[in-house]
DNA sequence: GCCAACGTTGGC
DNA sequence: GCCAACGTTGGC
């Protein structure tokens, strides 16, 4: 198993709207680095969902992957911004997983707190200069926030 | 293939 | 709203 952040912007779609709807498409990923991790990620991956644009910017929640890369429908959809006329249906440019929701942080870990625990030093998003939207993130460094956010970091409950 | 111009991301 | 840091585009 794997696992991976995900980038979400609250305004227009945060965790509190994936689980209210349970599952939905991951897609509108329009970066060719983001899409190759979308397309690593198995069924059974977990992700953290990470709020950005947000005041303050921060992990929210856990979701898990239900369905792998497979092709972003919004690429072949006109009336979205993120149509790409460049795509073909038989040549899908863009990928997007299917992502439930797993559980919501008891305590919302602002970037800022990330920022200060030593432990996660390695983490991607830390980086300057990462914009990616779609990121690896280790296991100790997953299981130090889920920890940090307020749950057992067990995650084999979530099973 | 270079690189300037432009667009986007996202914290602050 | 600012702007640093990147990514993409397109002329040459």
């Amino acid at each position: 198993m794997k696992f991976w952040l995900l980038k979400s912007e609250p305004d227009v779609f945060g965790y509190p709207d994936l689980a209210r709807v349970g599952v939905e498409h991951w897609n509108g990923v329009r970066n060719y680095q983001a899409r190759n991790f979308l397309r690593q990620m198995e069924v059974g991956d977990l992700c953290l969902i990470y709020h950005s644009n947000a005041r303050p910017p921060g992990v929210a929640g856990v979701g898990r992957v239900v369905k792998a890369a497979h092709p972003d429908n919004l690429e072949f959809d006109v009336s979205s911004p993120y149509f790409d006329a460049r795509s073909r249906p038989g040549e899908p440019r863009w990928s997007m997983v299917d992502i439930a929701a797993v559980v919501a942080l008891p305590n919302y870990l602002p970037l800022d707190t990330l920022r200060q625990r030593s432990e996660l030093g390695g983490l991607r998003l830390l980086q300057k200069g990462t914009r990616l939207s779609v990121m690896p993130v280790g296991e100790a460094e997953f299981r130090c926030i889920l920890k940090a956010g307020g749950l057992n970091d067990s995650y084999g409950s979530f099973a």
